[in-house]
DNA sequence: TAATAATTCAGAATTATATTCAATATACAA
DNA sequence: TTGTATATTGAATATAATTCTGAATTATTA
């Protein structure tokens, strides 16, 4: 028992469910949806900001229309023992850097990137991932299409 | 020229980073932010949706808190042949799934799954997976600690 | 069990924002 | 330059957010 454990009723996971859907729906909207009192709508949201159950409300922009139009994925072997992720965080903090995962098996990170083409990708490697240290190898696979790309979780009826 | 190119400007340069970084923010704090009227905020705000610069508003929701702690990559073989993508498609459907990628090397799709468990991450691909034709092979890859996550893009300047 | 505390909620009042619209301004092309 | 389309402003109005209070429910503790 950490005290971190989180406890969603129905109408809190229907709160997350509808601004999951549309961050910017309105709390009347969401108090008419729900049938309760705007008010109250207001300090569930308060309070799933609070326990970090809400990260963040974003906007999905599309890549293309601001010239992102490559994506890559970067399988990195790092020399770090476990334990320190220190390269992860290193990786983290660059823009471009839009996942890292620690994964099992043979690469120790998976790392995700996106860049306006395929000649800022190589400079982004040459000039920013040359400079993180313990990263003993990498090996790129560039995305040719994107069918679906979205982090809608699947949420729970109760 | 197919009449679908994207010409944006510093000010919606601005709205897109402002709204990136915070979905839920009023048109009055933009307008405040980047010194304009809020109605003129609201006009390129409904363009910028309208042409699909804007794909979506959506509230990012810790997983662990609605209990999908399992976070995998699973590269596939399809025996489709290049140009047709149905197998994508079917992947596409699967709540469970949140990315399908066509990529360039031997296997053809990586796709982002996130469930609750290992369990469930099996349940899933003997029941649904196992209906979607053309897959040849999965290599699946388990994600033992998410560094970083977010798909927010790195805005021009101009 | 009873008393107390903590939550949750609805509703009214206030404040702030969204939205609409008509009038200007601006940009652009002929 | 002049006309045309587009974008912007500012005022008015409609909606929504927020605050607060008290009532009701739920948990907690003695």
């Amino acid at each position: 028992m950490n005290g971190t454990e989180i406890i969603l009723d129905k109408t809190d996971l229907g709160i997350l469910r509808l601004m999951q859907g549309n961050a910017r729906i309105t709390n009347a909207d969401i108090a008419r949806e729900l049938e309760m009192a705007p008010s109250a709508v207001l300090e569930r949201v308060k309070k799933l900001e609070q326990k970090q159950v809400i990260l963040q409300y974003t906007a999905r922009i599309n890549p293309v229309a601001v010239n992102q139009k490559l994506l890559a994925f970067i399988s990195m072997k790092s020399s770090e023992g476990m334990g320190s992720n220190n390269t992860a965080k290193e990786l983290a903090k660059i823009p471009e850097v839009q996942e890292v995962h620690h994964i099992a098996g043979e690469d120790c990170y998976l790392v995700k990137v996106r860049t306006a083409d395929s000649a800022s990708l190589m400079n982004l490697m040459r000039n920013t991932f040359s400079h993180i240290p313990n990263i003993l190898s990498t090996r790129t696979t560039i995305v040719l299409e994107t069918v679906k790309e979205e982090q809608q979780l699947v949420i729970p009826e109760k």
